[in-house]
DNA sequence: CCATTAGTTCTTTAAATCGGAACTAATGAA
DNA sequence: TTCATTAGTTCCGATTTAAAGAACTAATGG
């Protein structure tokens, strides 16, 4: 089994990494990823926000986010091992990944603030046209 | 003839900025509106990097950057003002767009000593498969 | 050798993008 | 007013890209 394709930094492309990380499914992952840093194979996505993804599409996911340069995937077995390689984009694009990673977070507690809000508020009926 | 729509900066999301900003002819647009911090028409890039982009693929991106919450456009007559809303979304993810429009200046350098560095160096010919 | 587990690849279908042509709205000239 | 021009939008067909079910592969443990 030969090992999984990844970009050296200096091919890494800011483009690359905007466009995996514009999908909702992919920042989650990615964050995740950075959080523990580092180490957690596929299927431990196999449901994000409580909903099923199915591994074909996970696994392109991963695909997308490894040929960004954002993760390493290294096979261990059968399951492979993800890494992020947020230090040495970081040396390349300083703060790009920081700022992301903070606004997503940010967003999430919006979100979150938002929904509980608007539980404890009387279910409001669509508006007219 | 009614005004552009804009989202609040509330109704703001992180995807939808990273996906408007992950084509390289909206990060040049978006890059060249917040050089000059504002206002520029539609037509100024009728052409960008030396390729001339049709003015109905430029419409649209100028609408992805607009939905996005990323750039205000002010009908003035016949021509549109856009300018970047920067400030407002620093407010709201601080960090995220320095990265970004960082990153893309630092590529682009990376891309013109790469360019450089081809030229001084005799034609390489296609490897052999 | 077989079963299981983790991922990939293939294939069909659905959605997003590109760009030419036709259209609209504002402005200026005759 | 009417006509021409300019700036942008909208419509539509053609191409690209993405999603997910099904079939497949490779490693591991009985």
């Amino acid at each position: 089994m030969r090992p999984l394709f990844h970009p050296s930094v200096e091919d890494v492309t800011v483009e690359a990494i905007l466009h995996a990380l514009s999908d909702p499914v992919r920042v989650a992952i990615y964050a995740d990823i950075v959080a523990q840093d580092c180490s957690l194979n596929c299927s431990n996505f196999l449901t994000v926000s409580e909903k099923a993804i199915p591994k074909s599409t996970l696994s392109q996911h991963f695909k997308v986010l490894r040929e960004a340069g954002l993760i390493r995937g290294e096979r261990h077995g059968v399951e492979v091992q993800n890494t992020s390689r947020c230090t040495e984009i970081e040396g390349r694009f300083p703060g790009l990944i920081r700022g992301i990673v903070n606004a997503h977070t940010i967003q999430l507690a919006d979100v979150a603030r938002r929904d509980k809000a608007a539980s404890r508020r009387p279910a409001k009926r669509a508006r007219k046209k």
